[in-house]
DNA sequence: AATACCGCCAACCGCCGCCAT
DNA sequence: TATGGCGGCGGTTGGCGGTAT
């Protein structure tokens, strides 16, 4: 959509694309999209790399990866606001597996997980606001390493709220408190669009959770653990192995990234 | 009309795991 | 077994457009 940067020879990747070749940055034309569609058409969404190798376009792999998968890839909603489903389903499954977006997109058909982190992003900048309380940056030093230990089997918006208020700490040094919290009627709709989260605010856990309980590393089968979400429709995940290469979709869990996470509210329900 | 703010989203980066060599 | 390439993922950035002030 906008761009960055352009032509620049490549940089970060571990992918040692480049070699001296100018790699071009930034939003693709529609010249280059065609380019990449027949080469997909021709070989299948794979093999990547080639298509620089091969001299078709000045872009590494993985761009045109990302490319392919966000934009071009037939069936994707492209512009297509979250319905309401889609948005309690990400509400969900974000709680049960945490951040893990391409999982989680694996049950919205036509939903990538970059959708699915834009919307959950906007979603958090929204109630951070509606609280009045700056989101917690993410340290990249503790991405993968110092992790926050985020209990996978916990709606993560109770990890977030640790973030914001020291256990047992009073509500009167301004920041938002349970109260505050559900006397906004925003904030409340969030909550009530979360059917666990607000369980959880009736049992008074959602501010004060015990600060005693581990935090938690995922080491077994999460999904034996997690609370049983309903849905009205239980989704289906849409296993999309474009590389033959399946071992990536539901791959062994990554360590969890530090995270914010926060409740959401629902805010577009119609495609445009 | 000008400015500020916010939502949206494309695309980048770094990290990680798998796999071929 | 070690290593490097590659693909995939999550976090983040930053520009554009719409809306509010």
């Amino acid at each position: 959509m906008h761009g960055r940067n352009t032509n620049t020879s490549n940089s970060g990747s571990s992918n040692g694309e480049g070699c001296g070749v100018v790699m071009r940055k930034g939003p693709w034309v529609a010249e280059e999209d065609e380019i990449l569609l027949e080469y997909v058409r021709k070989h299948g969404p794979r093999d990547w790399s080639s298509i620089r190798s091969k001299g078709l376009l000045p872009r590494t792999g993985k761009s045109c990866r990302l490319r392919w998968v966000n934009k071009l890839k037939p069936d994707l909603k492209t512009g297509c606001k979250f319905s309401a489903e889609e948005e309690r389903i990400v509400i969900d499954l974000q709680g049960r597996f945490g951040n893990k977006w391409a999982r989680i997109a694996t049950y919205l058909p036509g939903r990538t997980d970059n959708d699915v982190k834009n919307f959950w992003s906007t979603r958090q900048k929204r109630l951070a606001r509606l609280l009045q309380t700056p989101l917690q940056p993410n340290s990249k030093s503790s991405k993968s390493h110092g992790k926050l230990a985020v209990p996978n089997h916990a709606p993560t918006f109770e990890v977030a709220s640790l973030d914001l208020i020291p256990y047992g700490e009073e509500s009167s040094s301004g920041q938002c408190s349970q109260t505050d919290f559900m006397d906004n009627p925003d904030a409340r709709e969030m909550v009530q669009m979360t059917p666990h989260l607000e369980n959880h605010h009736h049992q008074g856990l959602l501010f004060n959770m015990d600060p005693t309980l581990p935090l938690l590393e995922p080491s077994v089968d999460q999904e034996v653990l997690l609370p049983q979400l309903h849905f009205d429709h239980l989704p289906n995940p849409e296993f999309d192995f474009p590389s033959s290469k399946p071992r990536t979709i539901f791959r062994a869990t990554r360590t969890s990234s530090s995270r914010t996470n926060w409740p959401a509210r629902r805010h577009h329900a119609a495609c445009r």
